[in-house]
DNA sequence: TTAATTACCTACAGTCTATAGGCAATCGCG
DNA sequence: CGCGATTGCCTATAGACTGTAGGTAATTAA
């Protein structure tokens, strides 16, 4: 009897490949087991469950996320660096769009602690220094950018852009551009 | 032997408030059916099967939505109007997480064609009309304002921003203050 | 070389979607 | 009012999935 080889680690890259071509839900111990030539039950002596390795999944495609945000980010500063974070991310999605509805998943607290989503919130942190608002202000400003990537990235993936010029590819570059503009121009609280 | 009532209409009703009380996930042929006390089969006499009435569920909320939008945008322009749209969106979502979930559903060509899609993207055009983009640029502002909030909404219901200061609810009104800043402060595209 | 460990197995229980075919309650027509 | 057509719900069944229990064979370590 030949052994399949099955690791967790093997299962979770596995997963992500599937991930990306097949949709976050075709993951399933079934289907991992499959690509393995092994029986379903077998997966289980390697993972505690299918939640706990799609936690595992996210945490890879954050890490991976982090890595490529850092490599791309090098040496920039203001509103390059803005757009050098926000493309690492679009390009992300795109790239592995299993892998970035992995990174979606809400994971427990202590899940978030381990991940690598604290170094992509560092670097957002960073970006934000460049444009000068008070220490109490980057956090908001952080938020605005994360909430306009991910919102971006989610309706271009659902398809949102597509029945509507222009493409979507245009709008992305004017969306960056007004949040620079918003952060240059940042605006004191109203009452 | 008493009838138990379901028609498509009830079943639709009934997919939104599990989807609100136990998450999109939870709605379920099997679950629905034990809600009328009925077999599953019984269920597929209505529908033509679980993701078509998922649909019809989403199409429900996106109806609901522009109901609520059109509501709170009587009678206001400008910065007032972008504020009202936003928060419509932000207390939909928070008020029924399931079917707020179900609306994002990427929904067919005719699907989102028969939807009340394109009443809410009308509503966020008016908006723009009363910052004074260009016709061309005003489709860019609707994007920023769609992708700031799905991606605001997406993160604060995924609890991304339950574990740093400050609010999520102040951030909120920063947000919306800094979208408003760069739909006044609308930046010509860079090269 | 044998004992412990590990990798994988079969078998099973319980959940889900979906289809086929049947009986009975109700509706609509004469 | 009565009878046929329709419709509402049924049982039975198939196939996919997660997960557990307990067993056997392959590898590793003493």
């Amino acid at each position: 009897m030949v052994r399949a080889g099955v690791t967790e680690a093997r299962l979770v890259s596995a997963a992500a490949e599937l991930a990306d071509e097949a949709g976050l839900v075709a993951v399933t111990v079934s289907a991992l087991a499959r690509r393995f030539d092994v029986r379903p039950a077998s997966v289980y002596s390697h993972i505690t469950g299918l939640d706990e390795l799609l936690d595992q999944t996210a945490l890879l495609a954050l890490h991976e996320l982090a890595d490529r945000a850092a490599d791309d980010l090098a040496g920039k500063s203001g509103r390059d660096a803005l757009f050098a974070f926000a493309n690492a991310h679009r390009d992300y999605a795109r790239a592995h769009p299993g892998r970035w509805q992995a990174a979606q998943r809400r994971l427990s607290a202590d899940a978030a602690a381990a991940s690598d989503g604290g170094r992509i919130a560092r670097f957002a942190r960073a970006i934000m220094s460049g444009y000068g608002l008070t220490a109490a202000d980057e956090v908001h400003g952080v938020r605005l950018l994360g909430s306009a990537i991910n919102g971006f990235v989610a309706i271009e993936a659902g398809g949102g852009f597509d029945h509507s010029a222009p493409s979507a590819a245009e709008s992305w570059h004017r969306v960056l551009d007004a949040v620079d503009t918003s952060l240059r121009n940042w605006p004191t609280p109203t009452e």
